[in-house]
DNA sequence: CTGAAAGCGCTTACAG
DNA sequence: CTGAAAGCGCTTACAG
C-alpha cells in the first residue's frame, strides 16, 4: 500500500553511462548493426540488465524505419472468421517479432472510417491488413494513402488494382457446396445468405453459377443476419414450405439455427432437408446431425496476409494474390432428396 | 501497374507552411490546447485536408506523455473467453480514441515471457492490460516494470497485491452452479476441469465448496483439455459409469463434447446424466438439449478492465478491484436424478 | 495570441 | 572501432 514512486524508466543515455561508453555505441550494441568491441559489449550487456533498460519503441521508430507494429483494419474481432484470421496474422507477427494493432472500423460510414484510419495511421507502424470482410472493411480499405504496405484479405478470386491480397475463393466453395447437393438427386437448392451489402458474396455467387451450370431453378435469395437466431427464423418459414429439400446457408451459425428449427418442427435433417454451413467452426462437427460444411482456414489466410506484407515492407512489389480454395467437408446433415 | 511511388507522409512543418502558420500553432489547432485566431485556425485545417496530414504518433508520444496505444498482454486471441475479452477492450478503448495493440505470451516459459514483455513495452503504450486466463498471463502480469499502468484481468474474487484488477468471480458462480444440482435432489456432482495449471480454478474451488457445505462426497477431478474433443473423451468414460448423475464441466465446449458422447452412448442428458457448462457461448442455447451454464460477460470485463487502465493514467493509484458474479443460465441439460 | 528555441530518446552519417 | 553532432516530428516552456 505504498504510494507507486513514480516511474522515470532507464534510457540508453543511462545505460551508456554506467557502462561507461557512448551512447552510439550503446544503440550498435542494441542492434547489432556494428562490430563493437567484445569489452565494451559486454559491458552494455550488464549495464542493460542492471537497470533493467527497455528501448522506448516511439523513439527508435521516429528515427528509423524499423518497425515492428503491424496493425490490422477490421470491421470486428470476435466473430470467427475475424478472430481466426487475427490469430493467423499474430503468429505470423509473432515469428518475425512484430506485435499487432488493432482498429475496428466502426461502420463503413465517412466518420468512422476516417476515425479508424487516423487513429491506426498515428502508430508507427510498418503496414496495414484489412479484413475485406464487410463493407467497413472495403471502404477502410480504400482510404488508406497509397505507398503505405498494405494487403486485403477478403473471399474474392482474384485481386482488383494493383494492392496486394490473401484470398479464400469463396466462390468456387459455393460452387463445389452446391454441386455436391445436385449429385445427390436435390432439384435445385435454396440459398440463405447473410447480409447482403451492395454486391452478393462470393458463396452466393457460385451458389448461382453452379445452379445455373445445371439448368436448375434458381430460387429467390434470403438475407439473414449472420447469427443462428436469424438463421432460426429462416428455419421456421421453410419448415412450412414443402418444396425445400436443400438448403446452402452463408455461415454454419445460420446453418445450426436452421436445423434447430427445421427439426423444432418436426423435420429431420437430413432426410426431409438437407443443410450445409459455411466456416466449418470447431463445435459443428459434434452437433447432431453433424454439418456438412466448407471448411475456411482463415488462420492460414492471416499468416498468408503477413507474408505478403512483410515482402511489401521488404520492398517487392506487384506480389501476386495469394489464393486457396477451401473443402467441403461431408458429414451428416446433407443426404438424397426425400422421395 | 506503375511502380509505386515511395511514401513521404507530410509532416507537421509542411503544414505549417502551406498554411503559412508557425509549427507551434498548427500543433495548437490540433490538440485544441490553446487559443488560437480563428482565421489562422480556417487555414490550418484547410491545409491538413489538402496534404492529407496525419499526426505521427511515434513523435507525438516522444514528447508528450499522451499517449493513443493500450496493449494487451495475453496467452492466446482467438478463444471465446479471450477474443470476447478484447473485444469489450477495444470498444472501451475507441470510445476513448485509442487503438489497442495484442502479444500474445506463447508459453509461460522465460524465454516466451521476456520476449512478450519487451515487445510489448517497446510500442509507445499508455499502460497494459494482461489477462491472467493462463499460467503465461500470470507470469507476464509479474514481470513487468513498476510504475507502468497496468492492469490484470481473470477469474479471482479478491485482487492480489496492489495492481489494478477487473474480475469475474467464477468461484461464487461455480458453487451456485453445484448448488443448483445438489438442490435438484443429485446426491454428488462430478467436475470435468480444464487443465489444471498449479493450482485449481476459482469453479473447481466454488465446486469443492459447494459439495462440502452440504456434505456431500467431493469425486475426483476429471482434467480435460478446454476443447469439445477432450470432454468428448471423458464423457465417453462417464457413460460407462452408473454413479455419475451430474457433471459441472470448466466451460462450454467440454460440456457440448460431453453430452455428445453420452447421447453416442444411448444416454438422455438430462434424464440420465445432467451437463452444466461455463462460459454460455452464441450457440448453446441452440444444442439439443440446450445447455444449463454460467454466462460470463467478458466484454462487460474487457471494458471495466480499460476503465481501470484509464483512471491509472490520469493518476489515480489504488483502484479498488473491479469484481462481477456471473449468472446461472438454466436451460434444458439439467433435472432431477433417474430413481 | 503567436513564433523561435529547446528537447523527448533514439539512429545515422561524419570525424577521428 | 568509437565518439561528438545532427536530426527524426512533434510538444512545451519561454519570449515578445
Amino acid at each position: 500500500m505504498t504510494a507507486p514512486k513514480s516511474y522515470r524508466a532507464p534510457v540508453l543515455a543511462d545505460v551508456a553511462t554506467a557502462a561507461n561508453v557512448s551512447v552510439p555505441t550503446v544503440s550498435r550494441v542494441l542492434n547489432g548493426t556494428k562490430y563493437v568491441a567484445p569489452e565494451l559489449k559486454q559491458r552494455v550487456h550488464e549495464a542493460i540488465a542492471a537497470l533493467g533498460y527497455r528501448p522506448n519503441g516511439a523513439a527508435r521508430s521516429l528515427r528509423s524505419t524499423q518497425r515492428t507494429l503491424v496493425s490490422v483494419l477490421a470491421g470486428g474481432t470476435a466473430n470467427y472468421g475475424y478472430a481466426q484470421t487475427i490469430q493467423g496474422i499474430e503468429i505470423a507477427a509473432r515469428q518475425a517479432g512484430m506485435a499487432v494493432s488493432i482498429t475496428v472500423v466502426e461502420s463503413a460510414s465517412d466518420e468512422h472510417v476516417k476515425r479508424a484510419v487516423d487513429l491506426t495511421l498515428s502508430q508507427p507502424t510498418a503496414g496495414v491488413i484489412v479484413l475485406e470482410f464487410d463493407r467497413a472493411g472495403l471502404r477502410a480499405s480504400r482510404s488508406l494513402p497509397e505507398g503505405l504496405p498494405m494487403v486485403v484479405v477478403g473471399g474474392g478470386s482474384r485481386r482488383v488494382g494493383p494492392v496486394a491480397a490473401a484470398l479464400i475463393d469463396e466462390r468456387a466453395a459455393g460452387r463445389r457446396a452446391t454441386e455436391y447437393l445436385l449429385d445427390l438427386g436435390h432439384r435445385t437448392v435454396h440459398h440463405v445468405a447473410g447480409p447482403t451489402e451492395g454486391k452478393h458474396s462470393g458463396r452466393t455467387e457460385g451458389w448461382r453459377a453452379a445452379l445455373k451450370a445445371a439448368d436448375a431453378a434458381v430460387p429467390q435469395v434470403m438475407n439473414a443476419e449472420w447469427d443462428a437466431r436469424s438463421g432460426y427464423r429462416w428455419g421456421e418459414r421453410i419448415a412450412e414450405r414443402r418444396d425445400v429439400t436443400a438448403v446452402f446457408c452463408g455461415n454454419d451459425e445460420i446453418a445450426l439455427g436452421i436445423m434447430r428449427a427445421l427439426t423444432d418442427h418436426g423435420l429431420d435433417v437430413p432426410r426431409d432437408v438437407s443443410v450445409i454451413g459455411f466456416d466449418d467452426q470447431p463445435l459443428v462437427s459434434l452437433w447432431r446431425p453433424a454439418l456438412t460444411t466448407v471448411d475456411q482456414d482463415f488462420e492460414d489466410l492471416g499468416s498468408r496476409a503477413f507474408g505478403l506484407l512483410l515482402r511489401q515492407t521488404e520492398g517487392e512489389t506487384n506480389l501476386p494474390a495469394s489464393v486457396v480454395t477451401p473443402e467441403l467437408v461431408i458429414r451428416e446433415s446433407t443426404a438424397p432428396p426425400p422421395h
